[in-house]
RNA sequence: GCGCCAGUAGCUCAGUCGGAUAGAGCAACAGCCUUCUAAGCUGUGGGUCGGGGGUUCGAUUCCCUCCUGGCGCGCCA
């Protein structure tokens, strides 16, 4: 946490106890609005007030007494308005703080809360019919950042990619490649209902008649699919590699049906007395789990006798329990949210210990497409959507992935391909890495390794503008700041706090210089630049952008 | 009809466990480059935090209700 931050709670904690407060209180520490008010404001003596009898400012004022500044780290404790109290940290505990953060550099930020416990993150899990579209790319970057979050707070995390690979979607891709294969021989196109449009299948099925002349007339529909398959497959994760993000694990669909394993959560739910048959179908009695209605598990022989897609969803996820993940985190389109009740439904049916909140679900709102000044529909029918591709391609990966993350997922996120695209100088990534490199130019016009700064020797009374004190609380703050997101699953907050936190590098750049100034000075702003670069670094890497040297 | 998400400056959005004068970018206006990157900095203007009620020392935040928008509610996946 926050260097100095932690001591100050926890001799606040002791002192409140000491008065009467509760042991389990937790004293709220937040930054003032104003800088003038000091550097931590506590709420707490408002809070606690009344149950102790005593009015506010009262009670802050025993409170106060009672603090060991020393312990605590501060130089000042001074009450305002209602019974607020604004703490002044003393100088060591800044300058112990940015002393710590270069020495931890490159892992400065991280921390164990997670104890190397493992997470699985699922993300993407499209389907293999088509080339991944603007939500996907969305998902992409959430998760990637979120598991990054996981990482940085001590978690073993595994990337996971669940591959529908088996069904009707299958099935209807395959026979729409082979209706472009006999639309190649002069037939009439006769894709079926639910079937894809996209002009992509028309090369896959030319592809495929020049790697089997054997079957030029699409027979073979088995082989159609393998074929229709890999090569989605092999283009989607082209569109991952591009975007730089790496899964650990693909999980295929297909597999479950190979291994039994929907058949034996069929017979498990059958046995653990949730489910009855009406109609002939197989009903799971989800209501008793919150639905709004139960769901069909298996269709009636009339409509096929197949399992629907949820069956298959629960067996998945009792694998991602077997495979020792007692924390799993799902990341959506809030399109899929019905599912979150009928799965976890499914997991609570089986009876097997599973916890009820499994798998948490960070479901994030769609994305629409804005191009030429109108709504680009995202069609897989009609074969026309953006894709993930063609975003990087125009206005390049870290522009990308941070217009996906600087956003609340639970925002709808309108994405202007125009304006995106024309923004280039004007973009908020640029901002941030703007900050980066300016900070690298000062090391570099020095003639100055950066690796080499140490804290040996730093006057910290040398930095006394504002825009250096303030600056460094900013880089004190950065390990709460990943806590707390990754605490949250919002990815978003680090990218609110890089902006927030170049803003300040801009400032402070712009006013106070660096080189060739007196050697006291000099060698203490290069450390402030130092740690300052290091810290918009790390948090660039989370989010997964770039921290360019010199742009 | 029911459920989930959203509604904050002209636009796009932040706002942590309920705190002090609600913030940033873009757009607008006025300034700042012989010094480490002007992809930058400084300043100004701009608000019924969707409406109404409630809870309390205090509500953008919590509760109720209504309005608006998106998504979902299938023996589709």
């Amino acid at each position: 946490m926050s260097a100095g931050v932690e001591d100050l709670r926890r001799e606040l904690t002791r002192a409140a106890v000491s008065l009467g407060a509760p042991d389990s209180i937790v004293p709220l520490l937040e930054r003032p609005r104003d800088p003038a008010f000091g550097d931590w404001a506590s709420n707490i003596a408002m809070v606690l007030a009344k149950s102790l009898g005593l009015k506010p400012r009262d009670f802050a004022e025993r409170l106060i007494a009672a603090l060991d500044r020393s312990a605590a780290g501060i130089s000042s404790a001074e009450i305002a308005g209602p019974g607020f109290i604004n703490f002044r940290l003393d100088a060591g505990t800044v300058s112990r703080g940015m002393l710590a953060l270069l020495e931890a550099s490159a892992h400065y930020g991280r921390s164990g809360v997670g104890a190397g416990r493992p997470v699985v993150v699922e993300f993407v899990s499209a389907n293999p019919t088509g080339p991944l579209h603007v939500g996907h790319g969305r998902q992409a970057a959430l998760g990637d950042a979120i598991s990054s979050l996981l990482e940085w707070t001590g978690w073993n995390v595994s990337r996971e990619f669940y591959y529908n690979d088996a069904g009707v979607q299958i099935e209807n891709l395959a026979l729409s490649t082979r209706a472009r294969v006999q639309e190649l021989r002069g037939a009439a196109l006769a894709i079926p209902d639910g079937g894809y449009h996209g002009t992509y299948i028309a090369e896959i099925g030319e592809q495929y008649v020049a790697e089997h002349p054997e079957d030029a007339a699409g027979d073979d529909l088995d082989a159609l699919r393998r074929f229709a398959v890999a090569a989605l497959r092999q283009e989607q994760d082209l569109d991952l590699q591009a975007f730089g993000v790496v899964f650990d694990t693909y999980y295929l669909e297909s597999s479950l049906y190979e291994d039994g394993r929907v058949d034996k959560t069929v017979a498990a739910l059958i046995a653990s007395g949730n489910t009855y048959e009406k109609d002939g179908a197989l009903f799971l009695r989800t209501t008793d789990y919150g639905d709004d209605q139960d769901r069909v598990m298996r269709k009636s022989a009339e409509k096929g006798g197949t399992f629907t897609y949820f069956l298959p969803d629960v067996a998945y996820h009792v694998t991602k329990w077997e495979r020792g993940f007692t924390r799993a985190i799902n990341v959506q389109g809030s399109d899929h949210h019905s599912t979150v009740t009928r799965v976890r439904a499914g997991l609570q049916a089986l009876g097997v210990g599973i916890p009820e909140g499994y798998p948490e679900y960070v479901l994030h709102q769609l994305v629409t497409v804005l191009k030429g000044g109108e709504e680009v529909k995202i069609s897989k029918r009609a074969g026309s959507y953006v894709t993930v591709r063609y975003l990087i391609e125009e206005v390049g990966r870290d522009a990308v992935r941070y217009f996906f993350l600087m956003r609340k997922g639970d925002s709808q996120l309108s994405f202007d391909v125009d304006l995106a695209r024309a923004q280039n100088e004007e973009n908020p990534v640029y901002y941030i890495q703007m900050a980066h490199a300016r900070l690298a130019g000062i090391f570099r016009v020095g003639e100055i390794d950066p690796a080499g700064v140490t804290g040996a020797g730093v006057d910290f009374g040398q930095l006394a503008l504002v825009e250096e004190t303030e600056l460094m609380k900013a880089l004190l703050d950065f390990p709460a700041v990943v806590a707390n997101a990754a605490d949250a699953l919002e990815p978003h907050r680090i990218a609110t706090y890089l902006h927030d936190t170049a803003g300040r590098i801009h400032g402070w750049y712009h006013k106070a210089h660096v080189l060739n100034e007196p050697e006291e000075i000099m060698r203490a702003r290069l450390f402030l630049a130092r740690t300052a670069q290091l810290v918009i670094k790390n948090g660039l890497a989370l989010l997964g952008v770039s921290a360019p040297d010199r742009m």
